[in-house]
DNA sequence: CGGAACGTTAAATTTTTTCTTAACAAAATT
DNA sequence: AATTTTGTTAAGAAAAAATTTAACGTTCCG
């Protein structure tokens, strides 16, 4: 009689499975993912896909937790809407591909970080240009205004080379410098 | 007489300059940095060196916190402490260079997140080749075993890679790729 | 050696975030 | 049309994080 042979085998499995479980969501915390978020996204990892009943009984969480959580790693592309003929609820499923949630993630981020800086300079640039080619204005004023100038043009490289990165990696162009395998 | 022009010209200064600390913070705050810290940076930055006092000071906070966020800072090298002669107070200076930060801050989080994940995998891999090369257990749980084992070896190409690109980021070889200009 | 100046750690408070219970809205089937 | 099923928004409760006040340790100077 091997029943209880399999109960440890299902249960060995469970534990293995457990154990990526605790990273991924580990790693999603690290990036500012909620830890529920985490947890329902690494679930998902090993299933092909759930519905948010199914979601709510593994995870025991509320309803509305995983409505939430799900918009949330729908919004980054975690998590896939499948389309499923014959029942109301909605399934989800689990992006695989982590070569994908890395560039919806990280690009996403990275291109608000250069619009919003790239506006915040443009503005600050007119304005420290204009004290600068003021005459009438003090020169230890002129001098840190142009000074500030500066450091603000200097970083504009940074910001265009993210830009750069971000292209590379959309375009998938990355991957003939550092290549998957 | 033009001191109130002066007067009126360091304000636009000021305001220029809050432009700029205000996307800095609010870009370190998507990162999970905290606002405090971000501000204390974002100020940081157009200063060449400030001591606990000054930030106090200037950002009005408690000095516990300038001292913690400080710390927070160091540690992902956006400020460093600088040597400063005469005076018994630690004075620090701002990292402007951003790639420097960018890499500083991702390629930790990165390795982070590799060895988290590797680590939990090669455990994971070995319990799940056990079951599967267990042919007294059902065929059901082998299958399963076997199914996860192969998505798990998939992911270790993305884990590879992303240390390929942080190693490529910290010996800056990714500049010749992706030109800084 | 005593006291002052700085910085850090500890404890407590406040604020923010997250989660849950409850009410609501939409859709579909009876 | 009414009821049931499913998902979402709203409001309140619980948990977590950040910040401040207070106490502590160290170092430097008189």
């Amino acid at each position: 009689m091997d029943k209880a042979h399999n109960e440890r085998a299902k249960e060995k499995l469970e534990y293995a499975q457990d154990q990526v479980i605790e990273a991924i969501s580990e790693t999603m915390d690290l990036y500012g993912v909620t830890p529920a978020a985490g947890r329902i996204y690494a679930t998902m990892y090993f299933k092909d896909q759930m519905n948010l009943d199914e979601m709510r009984e593994e995870l025991g969480m509320s309803k509305p937790s995983m409505s939430t959580n799900v918009r949330k790693l729908q919004q980054i592309e975690m998590v896939k809407k499948r389309f499923q003929r014959g029942t109301r609820k909605h399934t989800y499923a689990a992006e695989k591909d982590f070569f994908h949630s890395f560039m919806a993630y990280f690009c996403q981020m990275w291109e608000r970080e250069v619009k919003l800086n790239m506006e915040a300079i443009a503005k600050a640039e007119k304005l420290l240009l204009e004290i600068y080619e003021d005459e009438s204005i003090s020169n230890d004023i002129r001098n840190e205004a142009k000074k500030d100038y500066d450091l603000l043009n200097q970083s504009k490289v940074y910001y265009r080379w993210l830009e750069k990165l971000v292209e590379s990696i959309r375009t998938e162009e990355i991957y003939t410098f550092i290549p998957k395998e």
